[in-house]
DNA sequence: CTGCCTCTGTGGTCTAACCACACTGTAATC
DNA sequence: GATTACAGTGTGGTTAGACCACAGAGGCAG
């Protein structure tokens, strides 16, 4: 077993047994390195590791945002997996599109009305209103989707959702341009967010998800994303 | 941006350009870091990210398995990815079985009859049968399952499902020592396999999903797997 | 032809040093 | 006394250079 496997496996411990908490701080790198009888290289490559992983972050100089802390953050680590995979052309874009739509229409049906994350979704769909540039009413949209998922109260799946979205963020993001009529197709958007939203909120979540899965087919699909890039 | 950083974006751009294929060798890590003007230690930090991310595969020596390789696989990075967020109660055991369920029964409703991992499920439903100890039908189990998802056709879905069972795998496995008879236990998981795998040869997406999500919350509820372990 | 042995290139590990950063405490100054 | 300037301390970030184990390739003796 190589050594900064050693040293993953003593943090995933700590976590286990609730000794390193959310929130908590790891012990200095040269601290740790000393503790396990490993260089620092070695502490900094399981770091960097669970970096990558979103379960912690590192922050340097002194102070609240110093040190290495343990978060978490599992949507944009696997958001990011899924990116580079999507590079080696081994996870077609279709496919993230249309687990996307599973995850977003199950969500959706199973939303439950009152929650916080409802109004936050309700708040966010005000704002998009009034957004001037698209990339603003993109980082918009993102949120709304995330509420609307977070709303099923399953954490693993809006997750998941988040990073399936981000995975194709920029490839699709480069293909707004692509649209033939942005002001068209926002106002289009616009409206299916309310609806879907009055679905959840009337508890109507047979309605709700079906239209989720239209309206996130129907913008892939305008965009024209859905089959792979071709090579250069 | 950190250097590491930059040695990644370098990699992705090899692997978006198809400067960098599925299978392909990486140059040297010495190599690497001349080119890039960055040390060797940079270099390793974004390989080990990579490996953690089921990207690369590095092996040492000289000869086919030696240099780091590119390779493609998503499930086992994300298994450990979820596997160390429920170490850190951020995902609570319950949300990974629901969202396996959600997976696996579309899979089952989805999938095409003729395929060959069809027919290596049935392959494998044979083995178990034969099989002698609990930790062999536990494999054969698994990858069962994974032939199933597979069959739906979506490799998102089919990597997930498998990183979710991945990721809290240990965890179960210790609970199968609490069934209270495993034969029996171990009877009824078998003739379940094979209902689930005649509904979908017969075209019943509708009962294949209804029979695997019956299946799988049946095996979780029985082992007692779903509240979280207390803390010690 | 066979077997051994050196050579070469791979990743794995370690040490020791330096840097930039952000806060902390102290001391000089107004 | 309050304020400002500055050295001190501890954090992660980065680098250079060295050595190790490993596995194949090729040469060399037998």
């Amino acid at each position: 077993m190589r050594t900064h496997e050693l040293v993953l496996q003593w943090i995933e411990k700590q976590l286990s047994d609730g000794d390193l908490a959310l929130g908590g701080r790891l012990p200095g790198e040269r601290a740790m390195a000393e503790q396990l009888q490993v260089s620092r290289t070695s502490v900094r490559e399981a770091v960097r590791i669970l970096e990558a992983m979103g379960v912690v972050r590192a922050g340097v100089g002194s102070g609240k945002d110093a040190g290495t802390v343990v978060i978490a953050e599992p949507g944009s680590a696997l958001g990011s997996t899924l990116r580079l995979h999507v590079a080696t052309r081994h996870l077609p874009v279709a496919d993230i599109v249309e687990t996307r739509v599973l995850l977003e229409s199950w969500a959706a049906e199973r939303a439950r009305v009152g929650v916080p994350e409802l109004e936050e979704a309700a708040a966010l769909l005000d704002q998009m209103d009034a957004a001037l540039d698209i990339d603003t009413f993109l980082a918009l949209d993102a949120r709304f989707h995330v509420a609307l998922a977070q709303a099923a109260g399953n954490s693993v799946v809006s997750a998941m959702m988040a990073s399936l979205r981000g995975a194709i963020e920029n490839y699709a993001g480069e293909l707004t341009g692509n649209l033939p009529d942005w002001e068209a197709t926002c106002a289009r958007l616009r409206a299916e967010h309310r609806a879907i939203l009055t679905a959840v909120n009337n508890n109507d979540g047979g309605k709700a998800a079906e239209l989720v899965a239209a309206h996130i087919q129907g913008f892939y699909k305008e965009a024209g994303v859905g089959s792979q890039p071709p090579l250069p």
